[in-house]
DNA sequence: TCTAGTGTATTAGTTTCCTATTACACTATA
DNA sequence: TATAGTGTAATAGGAAACTAATACACTAGA
């Protein structure tokens, strides 16, 4: 996988794996590939792993069970929550830039809407990938 | 000022000073402040204020001139292409995420209109600050 | 010409992140 | 009960970012 070299890269495999929980790809109680496995396939130390689970575990969204794996937690609520404070971390950083750039909340508006025509026009069914 | 932990220090200082360029805070040609004067208002090192402008001076945004100063370019060109640029990274970056979470294009202008009539309603004039 | 204000460079030391390696603890099952 | 698969911990070493301190180079003006 690539990385941001601008930021940590276990933070960055705590963004991916957040990511696919909300977006459904590893539902409530699924169990996550094991800890060597994933660092394998994120060509990344099985610390940096542990690391990123370490948080995830501490914030109550990983449940691990020494000797089986780690698990989503099968708390519905938790991952609702998870998934309105990471689109509202979203939205917050995205409108602060542009509003310190000084475009007008109608022109960012504009510019979101100009932006998903110009490149989201194939991927507007959320079915497939 | 307050700095994100996750990001290092000398970027983000490159980030404010090219948000100010493209609100015209800086305006092409004005001088900048001393790198020491930087330093001690940024609460930093002026070996990072200097990093930060090393990366400026050669993208061409910042032209140095030793003994006198360091000052934005006067080639406005040159601003207003890094302001496109800019503003199409964070868009990017925006939409990338909110798709990694499977929000529809539909779903993702009505949270960014949503978000700026909960959040922006108070800033839409953007003339004074 | 001296001096203050500017940018630039270098060296040394600390912290954080990451890797590599090894070892230990627990679970399930043949 | 052995073994394979799992999570966890600890140590050591390297690289990048940051700080601190000092020195040097250039400009403008008294």
């Amino acid at each position: 996988m690539e990385f941001d070299d601008k930021v940590p890269i276990y933070y960055q495999i705590k963004t991916v794996i957040y990511d696919q929980i909300i977006a459904g790809q590893l539902a409530p109680g699924d169990k996550l590939p094991a800890v060597r496995q994933l660092a394998v396939s994120l060509t990344v130390n099985v610390n940096t792993v542990q690391r990123a689970l370490r948080e995830m575990i501490d914030e109550g969204v990983i449940i691990s069970q020494r000797g089986k794996g780690n698990f989503v937690t099968d708390n519905a609520d938790i991952v609702e929550q998870l998934k309105e404070k990471l689109i509202n971390r979203y939205l917050k950083q995205f409108y602060d830039r542009l509003h310190r750039l000084k475009i007008s909340n109608q022109q960012i508006i504009d510019e979101v809407t100009a932006y998903i025509e110009r490149q989201g026009d194939l991927n507007d069914n959320n079915a497939e990938s």
